[in-house]
Formats: C-alpha cells, sequence, structure tokens
DNA sequence: CCTTACGGAGAACAGTTGTTAACTGCATGG
DNA sequence: CCATGCAGTTAACAACTGTTCTCCGTAAGG
C-alpha cells in the first residue's frame, strides 16, 4: 500500500492542504463552529462538493487541524523543557521558543487557543487528548531533574500542567499583543517570567513542607 | 429619568432578559461566532425584528452577557480571596466557592472560558477587561497580606494573575468533568489543590533568592 | 382624555447554507 | 492498451440567514 507517492495521490494531498489551509486563514476572525463548508471550499478555489472527497464535515476538519497544529508544537514543547542550563537561562530560552513558533505558525497557535474551549466537541476532546500527551512528556522530562527526586507521579504531573497551561497562556497573549506597540511583547515575556521563575521557587521547596510530600 | 420600573419599562427588561437567556442556553453547544439572530429570538419566543429593540447585533449581545457572566461572578472571586485562616483552609475554601459557583451558573462559566479566546472581537475584549478588573482586585488582597511585604506592584500583578488563571482553568475543566463518573470531579479538585499548594510556596519563599526582588 | 412614542409582529427581500445526484476526465493497474 | 476507479465539477433542492419597511396596540405624559 502506498507503492510510490503517485501523480494521483499527490494532486489529492494538494486539494486537501488547500482546504486545511484555507480553513487555517478563514479561522482567524471566528470560531471553528461557524465556519460554512461552502465557505472554505470558496476560499480553496474548489468546488463545494470536493470537500465531501476529504473530510465528512467541518468538525472533522477540523480534528485534522489539531494534528497539524499540534503536530508543529510537538518539537518546540519537546526542546523548551529539555533545555540546559540554570533556572534563569531555561526560562529565557523557554520564552525565546515560545515567542518563535507564535511567529512561525500565529495561525495554529490561534486555533488551538480558540477551540481548547470552543463550541464543537470533537476538536475540543482531541485537543485536550494531545495536550495530555505534552503535559506527560514534560512530566517525564521534569522527573529526569534531580529536583524531582522523591516526587510522587501525581505531583510531576501537576507540575507539568501548570507549565504547559502557563505556556499556552502566553503564547495566546503574545498573540493578541498588538503589534503597534511592540513594548506589549516585552511585558508579556517579563511577566511570564516571573510566573515560571515562580512555579520554579515552589518546586524546589515542594518537599520541605511540614509533613513532606502529599 | 428612570422614574418608577413602569410597566412599558419592566416589559421591555423581561424580553431582554429572555434574549439574554435563550442566547446563553443556546450557545452550550456552539460558539458566539456562529449563533444566529433568528436562532435566538426563536428560542426566546419572540419576532426576529424585536432583537433590534434591545442589541445592534450580536456581538453586542455577546458583550452584554460578558457583564451578565462576570458579575455573577465577582462576589464569588471576591470572597475567595478574602478568606481567613492558614494556607491549606484557604485552598479548601477556594476550590468549594469555585466548584459551587460552576454548580450555580454553569452557562455562565462555560461561555466565559469559550469566547475568553473566540471569534469574535468586541467580547473578547471585554473578557480581557473585566478578567484584568479581577486581577487588580485580588492583587489588592494579596498585597493586604503580611507575606507580600516587600512586593513589587508588578510581582503582586504577576501572582493575581497566576490565580486568575489557575481559578477559571479550574472551573472550566470542572465543567466538563462528565458528571458519569463523580470521581472525576474529585481529582481535578485535588490537582487545582496542588497547583495553589505549590503557588503558596513559591509565593512564601519568592523575596529569599539570591539579589532578592528585582 | 387624547396624542405621542415605542415595543413588538408580519411579510417580504436577496443571499447563503449543506447535501444530493448525475456527470466528466484522466491516472492507474492488469 | 484498455477498462476501472476516483478526484473533482455542475446543477438543483429546500431550508435558513440578516435586514428593511410597514403596520398594530398600548402604556406614558401632558
Amino acid at each position: 500500500m502506498s507503492h510510490i507517492p503517485g501523480v494521483r495521490q499527490a494532486q489529492k494531498q494538494k486539494t486537501r492542504q488547500a482546504l486545511l489551509d484555507a480553513a487555517l486563514e478563514l479561522l482567524e476572525g471566528q470560531s471553528l463552529s461557524s465556519l460554512g463548508l461552502r465557505e472554505v471550499t470558496r476560499a480553496a478555489g474548489v468546488a463545494p462538493t470536493a470537500f465531501y472527497r476529504h473530510f465528512r464535515s467541518i468538525a472533522d476538519l477540523g480534528v485534522a487541524l489539531v494534528e497539524e497544529a499540534l503536530g508543529s508544537l510537538h518539537p518546540t514543547i519537546r526542546t523548551t523543557v529539555s533545555t540546559t542550563g540554570d533556572g534563569e537561562e531555561r526560562i529565557a530560552r523557554a520564552l525565546e521558543l515560545i515567542a518563535g513558533h507564535v511567529d512561525a505558525y500565529p495561525a495554529h497557535v490561534r486555533f488551538i487557543a480558540r477551540e481548547r474551549h470552543g463550541g464543537v466537541r470533537p476538536v475540543r476532546e482531541a485537543i485536550h487528548r494531545q495536550l495530555g500527551l505534552f503535559t506527560a512528556e514534560v512530566g517525564e522530562a521534569l522527573a529526569k531533574d534531580p529536583v524531582s527526586a522523591g516526587w510522587s507521579e501525581e505531583d510531576v504531573l501537576m507540575l507539568a500542567q501548570l507549565y504547559v497551561d502557563l505556556m499556552l497562556g502566553t503564547a495566546s497573549l503574545l498573540l493578541e499583543a498588538p503589534a503597534s506597540e511592540p513594548g506589549a511583547r516585552e511585558r508579556v515575556s517579563r511577566m511570564a517570567a516571573r510566573q515560571m521563575r515562580l512555579i520554579g521557587i515552589g518546586r524546589t521547596h515542594w518537599l520541605d513542607r511540614p509533613g513532606g510530600d502529599r
């Protein structure tokens, strides 16, 4: 199966990608639940009925967009977490990577932030599933750090969740920061850096509470 | 002006409220940007044209919904923050209040979580404006605590933002926790409690970093 | 009591929506 | 080289959308 790409399959993928791209662009100004099938095909330069050759429905296309968007986010998160250096360096590097990703894939970031709590159930579920995987991955990386010695698995996961949420929230804020005033981005970054710093401090003192873990 | 309510004004407010209620209910399964004017009036039992007597557009209605939803959230946040007792008690009490609010106004919570990053600009802005006020308010309460002695105003605000985001995120998770498995709610609460605990620890050690505040 | 102002209803509009069916052309595999 | 399968098109459908204009009943204010 899938022998050689083939002229046929290649053209199909091309149209499919055109649909995804058109949808993503249209989604900058609205939510997925208001996106129309005809609207998408029109923007993609394709007949309305061609849509059905690729997706069963708009919700289906949305799920495909989740894969695409979080696929591009995956390597970024991985390198963000596994950066070396002391705390302050890691924070700076992480913020650079986030800002870079926002610049490279603004529409993807917007899509995920918007549809994470959006009105289309299957898409919401797909996002939460993927973010769960990210959280687990981040948790794994955190567990390797000597600071995490003696931590329960549940505690590592709650820390990972805190970081993932913060990253997504920061990315969304960076996206909405008006390009008119460049100071806005700086302000968001500095705020996020402080928050990461505070979480880091809480992390290093997590086990010296009265009663220890639990 | 506004002499006595008057039969006339009272009926108008009643219809207006019917529109808001109908919209809020319809929004449980979709986003604001896909909500139709006719859809709302139909659900409210009113002619389509009556809509224009109350709102200029659906976006306008959305902004009104923001006021309503965050008006009901306001007292909850206030009491949450100003709870007395030691750290652990405060966390438990805060989580109770959040869970109580989610049960009392589920549609409001869903609306805010969804439209915070939603596809309708004016609504997004209204939410961010209101959340900014909440953050400032929380910050004010935090500043009064002796633990915050020596904190810069900016640091207090970043902590407040951390708390507000955590509260909203937790509320949203509680909302999506399936009623079929009651353990899900518990799990969400326990996770949120740990996160609040960690942030609290970071807070108490914020100033004993090498270099202190800056 | 009588006029005015206003909340709401009704009908009509041009435009758009999702989905169906029947088609065309051409790359593919035997 | 030819028959098959499939990506994409065209045409048509009933249903629905937001908005305008015109009308109606009645509470409000003099």
